[in-house]
Order: structure tokens, then C-alpha cells, then sequence
DNA sequence: TTAGGGTTAG
């Protein structure tokens, strides 16, 4: 029989700065490699019993969840859970949903059994929230509609963490009338982690600007905290949306400016402006004392990209290194790639997947794929050709299987054009058809956009989404 | 700041 976890939360008192375990919790907050969390968790676990009726009882083992959840070892993961089935700690419900969420970043399968044997008295919102969080992630947007569905109270993370959902399955119209639902059924108040997902749907929608400002009075009208995050994503979205004059107007008005907000802007002036002048405002972040971050380089490494400014590219990517210290990510060198394949540099551009730190994705080699296409280099392309059909290709990117058949039958490889071909059916692979869609009020309209002059846009073959 | 949901490359 499990010992019940304290009902009420201890008091102030017990969590003052005089608990013997202070220390070592502030110590344990900042372990970034399970090795010293672990050390750290068994000098408190001679301080701190599991029957302890404080908080302290069960923090220790959420805070030695974190850096095991990141270090990715399941073996790890299952000998601490082991032990917190030994020791009675999974019958707090934060230990439960920090161990369940650990599981759904490494094993939805196991996530999910998991879940099954987590007792009523323990399985509150939070843990259902994360099972949803885990199925979103790991399965269909049906499944994951059917279990939120039959959550009987429902909170606003329940409902942020659906959205997500629609989102991440690129749902997005549906993603925006659930968003609807919540605000015109429920008495819950969308808050200000969920405005940040809907702003960012509706930017990579490309949504009109009246969506954005939508979103931007309901912020002002439910004086909805005005954090960094939602700061962000709202310069986010007006650019996207075409409206740099609103998103600058935003930015202006932030008390303090800070690397994310300076990132947005530089990220739209570059698309709307160009390349140089965002280029200039990075310089004039620097000069404000604001420290660039990875993002923010991301930005500066894809508006050069665009320029096809590759000497400029290759320095920023220098700076990065050198000067900030910052380590590469997928998302720097995809910039990379890109920045040397657009520019014809295949060779540079295989080179830089070569000396990669980390396996490269689908985007990375369609980025060289492509570019292999428009200049007919057909030997460069050869190995990542085979390397991506190892991979597993979302929906989205179904166009790559029609482009590694286009790039073998440039090379006269008969044989393995009608293997690729084999491969889609065998994976039912449809073929998506480029479109684009504008927005009309409250219709989508997919077509064929014919530029006629300038901002005149003459549609036909259009089909109401 | 304290169990759960949110931002970056084509």
C-alpha cells in the first residue's frame, strides 16, 4: 500500500532557507549531466525521506528527472524509475508526470504503458495533460483528439497542448476554428503560452494582418501579460503577415528590448527590407549591448542565403564560433548548406554536411538535392539520394521523392527511378501538387497565383478550401 | 523562476 501524499502543500516555513536540503536542491537545479544530479539526489536522499511531509519530498527526484530526461538513456531512465517504485515516490503526481513526460520524449510506447499503470488517486490533469503532450507527439491527430475528447476537465493547457497538435500536423485552419471553439464554449481564457501558438500558426499561415491584430486586442483587451514570448511572436506575426510597419511598432513599444524581440525584427526586416538592412539592424542590436544567440544567427545566416551572400554567410557563421562561442546547430548548418548550394558551391555545400557534428535531416539533403537538380550535378547527389530514402519522409515533404526520381533519371538510372516509384507506392506516398492560397474574409483559396501587375493577383483553377 | 502546453533553417 502506497502512503498517501500530503493533501495540503506544507507551509512557508518548511521551505525556508534553513531545511538542510537547500543546498543541495539549488545544487541539483544547475546539474546538467545525470552523473552529479545523481550523486547530488543520493546526498539528499540521506537529508530528505520520501515520507518527509514537505514539497522537499518529491522535488528531488522532478529535479534529477530533467538532465536524465536529456541525456536520452533508457536504461538510465528505467533504473531511476525503478527506484521510485521501490521507494514510494510515484505516488506524488508531480513525480509521475515528470517520469511520464521523460518517457514520451524517449519511448512513446512505453510512455503510454506507463500511463496505464498510474493509479487514479495519482493520475491528475497535469499527468493526463503530459499523456496527451505524448500522444500528440507520437501518434495520429485522431487518436490524440479522441483522448483529449474524454478528459472531463479540461484546463487551458489541455486545450493549448491540442492546438499544438493541429498545428505541428499542419492543421492549421482547423487548429484556428478549435481555437474559436475554446474561447466561445468554454468559460477559459486563452493565456499567453497559448496566444504564442496561435500567433505562430497564423504567421506560418500567412494569414492576413486582421488575424494578427485579432490577437493582438485580445492580448490588450484581457490585459494579458506582455512576456518576452509574446512579444516575439507577435513581431513574428506581423511580418509574416506583410505589416513590418505593426511589427515595428510593437518592438518600439517593449520596455525592454531583449535578443528575441531583436531576432523577430531583423528576421522580418530581412524578408521585407533585405538582407542589408537586416544586416544593419544586427549591428545595431550590437551596439545596444544585446548578445546575439544562436536564433539570432539563424536569422542573419538564412537573410544571406536569400541574398545569395555567401562570403558575408561564412562569416557570420565564423563570428558565431569564434567570437560568441556558440555551438552550431541542425538549423545553422541547414543555413549553411543552402547558403552554398543556392549559390551553385555544391561541392562546399557537401562538404559542410560532411563535417557535420550531428546526422543530417531531410532538409539539409533536399536542400543540396535541389540544387543538384537545377545545376544537373548528378554525382554529388548520388549518396544523399540514397541516404534519404533510409529516412523516414513526412507528408510535407513528399516532393523529395519526386525529385531523387527526377535526379536518377537525369543521371539515366532507369532502374532505380522505377524503385523509387516502387518505394512510394509500397509507402503510400501521395503526390501533393505545389499551390499557394491567399485568404478572401473568411475563405482559404488555393490556386494558381498568375502576378499580373505588381500586387494584382489574378486567380483561376482555384478550389475552396 | 517551482510537475504539464510556446520561438529558429528549405
Amino acid at each position: 500500500m502506497l502512503p498517501a501524499p500530503p493533501r495540503r502543500p506544507c507551509s512557508p516555513m518548511s521551505l525556508s532557507h534553513h531545511h538542510p536540503a537547500f543546498e543541495l536542491i539549488a545544487a541539483l537545479r544547475g546539474a546538467s549531466c545525470p552523473s552529479s544530479a545523481l550523486r547530488l539526489y543520493s546526498l539528499l536522499r540521506i537529508r530528505v525521506r520520501p515520507t518527509d511531509p514537505s514539497r522537499f519530498a518529491w522535488r528531488p527526484a522532478v529535479l534529477v528527472l530533467k538532465p536524465l530526461s536529456a541525456a536520452a538513456s533508457l536504461p538510465l531512465l528505467s533504473h531511476f524509475h525503478a527506484h521510485l517504485l521501490r521507494s514510494n515516490l510515484l505516488a506524488y503526481p508531480h513525480v509521475a508526470s515528470s517520469l511520464l513526460r521523460c518517457y514520451s520524449l524517449l519511448s512513446p510506447a512505453l510512455a503510454h504503458h506507463l500511463f496505464d499503470q498510474i493509479p487514479p488517486s495519482t493520475c491528475n490533469l497535469v499527468v493526463v495533460n503530459v499523456m496527451l503532450g505524448s500522444l500528440c507527439r507520437s501518434s495520429d491527430l485522431a487518436s490524440a483528439r479522441a483522448f483529449f475528447d474524454g478528459i472531463p476537465d479540461k484546463d487551458v493547457v489541455s486545450w493549448s497542448t491540442m492546438l499544438t497538435c493541429y498545428f505541428s500536423h499542419s492543421r492549421l485552419a482547423e487548429g484556428l476554428a478549435f481555437f474559436r471553439t475554446m474561447t466561445f464554449t468554454t468559460q477559459l481564457a486563452a493565456d499567453y503560452v497559448m496566444l504564442v501558438t496561435v500567433l505562430t500558426g497564423c504567421a506560418s499561415a500567412g494569414l492576413l494582418p486582421v488575424s494578427c491584430r485579432a490577437i493582438h486586442g485580445y492580448v490588450v483587451r484581457r490585459e494579458i501579460t506582455f512576456t518576452m514570448h509574446l512579444g516575439t511572436a507577435l513581431i513574428n506575426c506581423y511580418s509574416k503577415a506583410g505589416r513590418l510597419d505593426y511589427a515595428s511598432r510593437v518592438f518600439l513599444r517593449v520596455p525592454l528590448r531583449n535578443v528575441m524581440h531583436w531576432t523577430a525584427m531583423i528576421c522580418g526586416t530581412a524578408v521585407h527590407l533585405g538582407s542589408e538592412e537586416a544586416i544593419r539592424l544586427f549591428e545595431e542590436m550590437s551596439l545596444s549591448g544585446v548578445q546575439p544567440n544562436e536564433m539570432t544567427f539563424t536569422a542573419l545566416l538564412s537573410a544571406c542565403g536569400h541574398a545569395g551572400l555567401v562570403d558575408q554567410g561564412r562569416l557570420f557563421f565564423e563570428l558565431m564560433v569564434d567570437k560568441y562561442g556558440l555551438e552550431p546547430t541542425i538549423h545553422h548548418y541547414g543555413c549553411i548548406v543552402d547558403l552554398y548550394a543556392k549559390a551553385g558551391k555544391l561541392e562546399d555545400a557537401y562538404k559542410v554536411i560532411k563535417a557535420m557534428r550531428m546526422e543530417p535531416n531531410t532538409i539539409i539533403w533536399s536542400s543540396l538535392l535541389a540544387a543538384c537538380k537545377k545545376f544537373k550535378n548528378f554525382d554529388i547527389a548520388g549518396e544523399g539520394m540514397e541516404k534519404v530514402l533510409t529516412m523516414e519522409i513526412s507528408e510535407e515533404n513528399s516532393g523529395l521523392y519526386a525529385l531523387i526520381s527526377d535526379l536518377y533519371a537525369m543521371g539515366g538510372r532507369w532502374e532505380a527511378v522505377i524503385r523509387v516509384r516502387r518505394l512510394m507506392e509500397e509507402r503510400n506516398v501521395r503526390k501533393i501538387r505545389g499551390s499557394s492560397s491567399i485568404k478572401v474574409g473568411e475563405l482559404t483559396y488555393w490556386k494558381k497565383i498568375r502576378m499580373v501587375h505588381g500586387d494584382d493577383l489574378r486567380a483561376y483553377e482555384y478550389i475552396i478550401n
